[in-house]
DNA sequence: GATATAGTCAACCAATAAGTTGACTTTAGA
DNA sequence: TCTAAAGTCAACTTATTGGTTGACTATATC
């Protein structure tokens, strides 16, 4: 798996993104993430991993609590790879195609 | 699923970005994408219809063959979630943290 | 020292994903 | 009409995902 995979396969679950959004309001510990969940500390606890492996978040330990924090660093390559498609969602295709004709 | 998780999901694998960066050069024969490939086309035309549910490709049928489009269309909601968190790989940390406490 | 808290780990389960193959349908072309 | 091409479908395998539980470790706190 690609960096790309990752960071895509990653955020491709809405818990995993909800993890994320909660992140933005700064560092956490892994038991007030999992706090709002329907489900074990135990699987939220494997999505924080899943992140962590993706990059998205960096886990420090302190005491016997880990502390998430944010890492939004892979998620530039991500939104790069989306806007190469920019000009297709927003309808302007005869730009793109004269640039793929001159830059092939 | 929601849409977005559909739309990651989908773009977490690298074939099928793939598929998707062959369609920007104009539509396509399911057997024309899946010439590249070194596997079946019965697992590309897995691919493309996982892209399809993602409302990613369209599949028109003309005689025997099915043409695939590109529908750049899901990507732009990806795009416009991604771009939440510009800021944070930015590192502008304090603009959005203000923005935050303004509005909670 | 006793107990509660934070978290991991291993084992398990059910569902899904990603691929294969072989048989089949439909359409095109000689 | 015969054959080749485009593609689907069903069945199967193997690996991964997303979740559970129970036992365990390590750290705080009383």
């Amino acid at each position: 798996m690609t960096q790309l995979d990752q960071t895509f396969a990653a955020l491709g679950d809405g818990t995993r993104r909800a993890i994320l959004a909660r992140l933005t309001r700064g560092e956490a510990a892994l038991s007030e993430i999992a706090e709002p969940f329907e489900m074990s500390q135990t699987a939220v606890s494997k999505h924080v991993r899943v992140l962590s492996e993706a990059g998205l978040v960096r886990v420090s330990k302190r005491g016997r609590t880990r502390y998430c924090r944010l890492e939004a660093a892979p998620m530039k390559q991500a939104a790069e790879w989306l806007e190469t498609y920019q000009t297709f969602w927003e309808g302007r295709f005869v730009a793109l195609a004269r640039y793929l004709e001159e830059n092939p």
